[in-house]
Formats: structure tokens, sequence, C-alpha cells
DNA sequence: GTGAAAGCGCTAACAG
DNA sequence: CTGTTAGCGCTTTCAC
């Protein structure tokens, strides 16, 4: 691999010069640009992006922190969320957690602000704590999906709707005549997908439908978990005719636990999901579901995240940038603290797995 | 961030010391160790992985290239390579070509040996030269899923024997009786699964069942894909009782297809597929397919593409290694152009899409 | 316009 | 045992 030195010699100038030509900085002399150009290229000469990085005090990655990107909503996500870095001048890691705060530690310690200019997690199961040192030590961070716009966390984040997700689901139901419905919901009470509980529950509430604790199911975000649930939820409340899930894989199960159990979907049964994966198209029948802006809030924690950093570089005392509605200026800490950026609303995809109610169901 | 000159600063040595502390290099006097590490905690103190790349003239990261991280197949395979990665002590890097030659070109020409010390690489249709000038640049790549062991390549990879995993399937489908099969090749022809085609065929005739032209289709390799090759399989030859598809995906399609043509799986119609990817597992009812070690062919690409780094790093003058059969050793060139490792054999996974065919089909 | 020089943060000889 | 000295390959003032 030739070196800028070795371009330099066989030009007869110096690196600094041939620098300069490659990245078009100051006035070069059209003779010598030429000379260099053509060492370039008869060396093929190419920058080394980790010495160059060195120098420029700079990291030439982006870190993403996943709990596996095995899961089928992260590779969507990941995919836009590498474009956009790449379009910002990085490459982007990917950071495997499996879950394991320990393990995203590690991987913070090691790459935050050393490999990588700044960390993007999606749900990791990361100590936040860890995240807030992270900052600290100038490596920006920005949650990838948060799931409470109306309640912004102490770290620079994308938000998405999804209480509003939850209750767009629920109008549909109600829209279609429902009122005996069931819900999965793919985390624990009161975790990850608490908001999009509660909004498809105050939904029906505004429209007077019951949805007593007895129809609703905590599962593990997985077919295999809505399958259960669903198969819980039918055994003891088999008058239902619809089935909320807050995710789209346990909507998935749930149609399968359906089938397995005699039911056509949506002919006995209704489901819907939320988020709308590519899967989402393609079961059978295809699963309705409320889609949300994966792409969108891959770009805008990438373009959030860039602005952070370019912000740390700078030094961190100029401008005040975007910052959460409601919250006075107490200094660059207390701003940073509060950078929320929402993505567009999530919007229904009704497609074949609800239909109306059969006014016959026992 | 504190850097080693600081740390030694602090502990009244030089950095030299401190690099020598903690990388439990040669003998330090446990006094100064002791305030060496005192002055690193206090300091929280982390190596710089970028400058350590640079000063030990290697590179912190290893490349992935897929065509797009999205297709269900990868993200299984990429979370294995990062786990291998990890404990070679390299990042891991994904790079979505989007099927576009030009891109991987670009990604190349970027980090092979600047910032990847070496290169994995998926089905992302690359141009061959590309990789080979890569490789001789000093970058080492992987093919990571090479189709037909008894052709290797050019390039050093790892092989897995699809060719088996046709005849596998092929031999299930005869096994339990079937005689009028179709097949979906999530191909072009002669493209990629060609060995798997080759493998099936073979193993039909070999029984002395008719395999014509007219039941092979070539399909996108995706649930779409099959599904429309199903469709057109089954509109011309409605007396087949069984679908062989090279691919899981193509085969999910197809029993889409079967679905909505009102044909029962596996009653009507059995359907195998390659590969076993999550959703196999998941689908209604379960595919049987054949397992092919994703995660073996990912821990051996990772291992081979660390040897082959650490040769390169050794000047590439020492031993031999392993080495395709019946190659003479005909200098380091030849030898690391045909070096291959073989996974461990396909294995049939018998799930509920594949029954014996009635005796009663039209 | 171009070159000389310092330095990014770390490692790796080689002296002492 | 520890310090000194050179870099790794590139960028970036600042003179000439």
């Amino acid at each position: 691999m030739a070196t800028l030195n070795e371009v330099a010699l066989r030009a007869g100038v110096t690196s600094a010069t041939v620098s300069n030509v490659l990245r078009q900085r100051g006035r070069v002399g059209e003779a010598t640009r030429q000379r260099v150009l053509a060492a370039v290229s008869a060396l093929g000469y190419r920058p080394h992006l980790t010495a160059r990085a060195l120098a420029e005090g700079r990291a030439p990655t982006l870190a993403l922190m996943v709990s596996s990107i095995a899961n089928p909503f992260y590779p969507e996500f990941a995919l836009a969320a590498e474009r956009a870095a790449r379009r910002s001048g990085h490459f982007m890691i990917v950071c495997n957690t499996n879950e394991d705060p320990e393990v995203g530690r590690a991987y913070l310690e090691q790459i935050a602000g050393t490999l990588s200019e700044g960390v993007l997690v999606m749900n990791a199961n990361l100590d936040f704590e860890d995240l807030y040192k992270t900052e600290r030590r100038g490596a920006p961070v920005v949650l990838c999906m948060w799931e409470r716009p109306d309640q912004p966390p102490d770290l620079p984040c994308v938000a998405v709707d999804f209480r509003a997700a939850g209750a767009i689901a629920a109008q549909h139901l109600l829209d279609l005549g429902h009122t005996r419905i069931g819900s999965i919901i793919g985390s624990k009470r009161g975790g990850i997908h608490a908001a999009r509980q509660d909004g498809f529950r105050e939904a029906l509430r505004a429209a007077g439908v019951r949805h007593p604790q007895s129809t609703v199911r905590f599962a593990h975000d997985s077919i295999r978990g809505g399958y259960q649930a669903a198969c819980s939820l039918l055994e003891t409340h088999p008058e239902l005719t619809a089935i909320f899930a807050s995710n789209d894989l346990p909507a998935l199960g749930a149609m399968h636990a359906a089938a397995d159990l005699g039911l056509r979907v949506p002919q006995d049964l209704s489901v819907v999901g939320i988020t709308d994966i590519e899967l989402a198209r393609e079961s059978r029948p295809a699963l309705s579901t409320v889609a949300v802006p994966t792409c969108q809030a891959a770009e805008m924690a990438v373009d959030l995240l860039r602005q952070l950093i370019e912000r740390a570089q700078r030094g961190a005392a100029t401008d005040v940038g975007v910052r959460a509605a409601g919250m006075e200026a107490t200094g660059a800490e207390a701003v940073l603290a509060t950078m929320m950026r929402v993505t567009s609303a999530p919007i229904l995809m009704a497609r074949a797995s609800t239909a109306e109610p059969r006014a016959s169901k026992p």
C-alpha cells in the first residue's frame, strides 16, 4: 500500500502538497497538481483511513448497539442507518449486546470516542449510567426508538409516537365494529411497550369499550411468544373477536394460534400488530398493522448524531439547536440532555388480517 | 479522554512504562505498576483504538460485505460472524452493497487494508477483479458461502456442500414416495443456486424419477418470487405432489401459493426448502428444509480470515497451511488462491410441510 | 504555490 | 526495571 510520502517522492513534491491536492485544499499549481495526480494513480494510492482519522482527531465509524441483529426488526433499521452514516462519511460497526448490559458496557468502553465517533442505541438493554458516562467522555449517544415523545429521556433521542400507534390500532378495530378485544403486549408489564398499550387502552376507553385485565397477556416479543399468549387468551376468552399485539412478531404468532385452534383470520378473528416489518406483508393472510417510519427514524438518528458530533468538536460552546419544548436553556448540558426529534406519525396499514366481526360468534 | 501521556505524568513515569503495564508486557516493578494502575483508573484512561491500530500496523475491524443486511439469511450469519470477530479482537463493519458492484468497489477501495484488516464476502454480487485487487493490496478476502466444494474458486473460501443439500431434499421427497415434483430455483439458470439444483436433479435421476424442464422455475430469491413461481408451476402442472425450492424464502412463498390455490400442505402438496432460516421453524406448517451450518460457516470464515491476516503480517513467506486437494504448491500466491474450508454436511430437518403424497391426487 | 515541522495517541526497539 | 527515541500515515499551521 503506497503512502502519501511515496506519492510525494514520485511526484517530486512533499507530502503536504499531495495532501493539499487530494483534499482540494489551498492553491496548488496546475502543473504540480497534474504530476501529483499522475503519481497517485500510478501507485494506486488510497488514503489510510485510520491514519487520517487519528490526524484529524476524529473516528471513522459510528457504532450501532442492538441486542441482536438477528431480530427481524433491526436489519431494516440497520440498513437505513448505514446508508445515512455513509452519507456523513462514517462506516457502521454493529455491536450485538445479546441483551447483556455487561457486553454493552464493554463495547462502549472500547470503541466510544476511540474508534466510533458516536453511538446509536436500539433497544439493547443497556445501562443508562454507561450511556451517560459515554456522553461525558465526549462520544455523543442517540437513542433510536424512544417510545414516549411526551416523556423525553435524559439523552438525545429520536422518538416515535407509539402511543398513537396503539390508538390507531384500537381505532381500526373499533371502526370495524369489534368490542371484545384481547391484547398481547410484547414486553413486561410497564416495560418497553407500555406506551403502545396505553394508547390502545385509552382509545378503547374513550370509545366506551371494556378491556378487562383478564384479556391482556404479556409475552415474549416473538412469534412464539405471541402464539402462546394467543392460545392462552383464546382458551380463556373464546368470545374475543379481535386481538391487538404490540408488535408484528407476536401478531404473527397470534395468527398461527388462531389457525391451530380452527379459527379463520379474519372471519373468526381479527389480528392487528404494530411496526410493519417486511414479514407483515408476506404473511398469510397479510397482516394489518400500524406502520412505523423505521427508515426515517434511522435517518433522523444518524443526522442528530452527526450534529452532536459536530458540536462536540467545535467545543460545545456555541449555539443551542433544537430542543424539547418547554425547556429553558440552562447551559449546553441540559440542552443536550433533552434533545429530541420526533418522526412522522405512524399510519394504519389495513390488510387482510382484520375484518368486521361475525355476528354469529358465540 | 485521558491519554497515555497524561497517565504517565500522573504516575511519574513515562508513557512507555504505562504501555508496558497495560499490555502486561515486560517486567515492571510492582510499586510502579500499582502507581500506574492507580493513575489509569483515576483518570478513567481507555486506550485509543485508532491510535493503537496505527502504531501496531494493523486495522481494528473486519468488513462484512452483503448485498443487504435486510435479507433474512444474513443477520443470522452476521451475528455469528461478529461474535467470532470479537474473539479475534476485531469489530465488524457491515457493508451493504445493494447488489451494486460499484458500491462494493467503493467500499473495498476505502476500507480494505486501511480500516479493515480483512474482508468477508457474502453473496454480494461483487466483481471478482476487485477482490483480487484487494487481496494483492494485502487485505485478505474470504468468500463465506461457496456453493461448490468440488470447484474451489480462486479465492480463499468457506464452502458448504449445497449440492448435497439438494440431494438430501430430493431423497426426502423420494423417501416419502413422491414422483411428480416441481422445483423452484431462487437464482438465474446456472446462477448461484446451480449446485443445489444439480444435486436435486441428480438424486431424482439416480432414483429413476422424471423431472422435465417444464417443472422447473427460476425465480427471485424471496417469498414473493417463490409464490409466483409456485402459482405458475401448479397451474401448468396440477399433477405435482411436491415442490422443492432451492432456498427457504421461495419455499415459504410456495406454501402461500398452495394455500391460495386451495391446496393443503402437506396433504395435497409437500414443500421442502434449503437453509433452515429461523422463519422456517415459525411458519405454518413448519417448513421441512435442509439445514445448512450457518454459524459454523461464519466461524470458519472469520477463523480463516484471521489466519490469512496473520500470515500476511508475518510476510507471507512461511508455511503452507490447508489447501485444496490435488493442487501442487506453486508459491504462496497459488496456495492462497485455492485455500478452502468445508463445513460439516447439511442435514435434513423434516417438519410439517412434507408428507406422503395422497394416492387420490388427480 | 510549496516545503518544513510538529503532532494525533500509541507501540516497539534499544539504551541505560 | 524504566526512559529515550523513533516512528505508524496523515493533517495542518506557518514560514519561505
